[in-house]
DNA sequence: CGTACCTATGCAACTGGTTGCACTGCACCC
DNA sequence: GGGTGCAGTGCAACCAGTTGCATAGGTACG
């Protein structure tokens, strides 16, 4: 039940509504749990059936109202208690694994063109990142609290694509050097 | 839909049960696609109604019957299918981001000892995947076809683990600096 | 002798997340 | 004038995965 705890974190930094919590998403937290519009507003609205937020609608001019979610003291409760809370360590999931496991019941080739989608994908993830980095985060030694974490949390999104990257070069490399084409 | 290629690899491989197949999960395609007994036992079912395996029970003295499956010819040629086919690329998801992105509005000093706790899990599962390249693939140099692609994945488990490891370290370390105990 | 764990399968209920669609109105570009 | 895209919320249906429980005989340990 992470989401819930997430958007918990990204109101209490600042209010607002589900279409600007998806926004936000992108970036930023989204590097360890995206979310789509549909689940943003399903989950506030649960949220606020426990009490844990509220919202006021805010008239708008030029766009469609919105409504405006801010956490409330029930809600600050919930977030560190569950801050306080242990959690599991997450398992890998993904599908490239497992067709590069069965790529020679098939078509390596094809395999090999995949890990290589792949790849510039998550190139391309890694370079956003970084340049979020440098452009947020240009002395980094010198953070603390708030902006210490945020700058972690991106830390760990600049590792995992990279080691992602990584590993598809050491696949390509491999599959190459056994002649795949 | 991975799960059901991920079967149809393994039953191509080998036919098994249920059962033997949530074993054989746990190690090999386990590191990139978990999954329980229950999921599997539904799956195959599934499978079965569409065409895609049969299976036979098997009596055993001492032990339940069991009810093995393999891969029909309708099977074979779905993940022949489904191999050549794209997926999309997967994002990170792990709430240990999310929490340490929250840190600062709770207990930090637990968030930490938290961090430090998956960080000995994960070097575990690390040093257990090592443990199974040493001993599977001992000249790596010299694999091709299916059992390099098996090492491969298990080269991707590695990576995986080791680059979640570096960052924990690298979050100790920075929370550490800042005070925290 | 009881407890606990292994092999083996399965149902039922639930939770979490995705996909497709609908509606409104403005801004921008060609 | 038409298409695209953004801001904003939402319903309904679906799919995937988890959790708790049930059953049943076997082995291993103290």
């Amino acid at each position: 039940m992470a989401l819930e705890h997430a958007l918990l974190v990204s109101l209490t930094e600042r209010e607002g509504s589900g279409y600007e919590l998806a926004r936000r998403f992108d970036r930023s937290i989204g590097y360890f749990w995206a979310a789509t519009h549909q689940q943003i507003y399903r989950v506030l609205r649960r949220m606020e059936e426990s009490g844990w937020v509220t919202h006021t609608e805010v008239a708008q001019d030029g766009r469609p109202d919105k409504k405006v979610y801010r956490v409330s003291k029930a809600g600050r409760v919930e977030l560190t208690r569950w801050l306080a809370e242990p959690i599991e360590p997450t398992t890998l999931r993904d599908e490239l694994g497992v067709k590069l496991r069965g790529a020679s019941l098939g078509d390596t080739a094809a395999v090999l063109r995949e890990v290589e989608r792949h790849r510039a994908e998550h190139a391309t993830r890694l370079e956003v990142y970084r340049r979020i980095a440098r452009r947020d985060f240009p002395k980094p030694a010198k953070l603390n609290g708030r902006e210490l974490h945020q700058y972690l949390v991106l830390r760990g999104g600049i590792r995992a694509e990279k080691s992602f990257v990584d590993w598809c070069d050491e696949v390509v490399q491999a599959l190459r050097s056994e002649g795949v084409r």
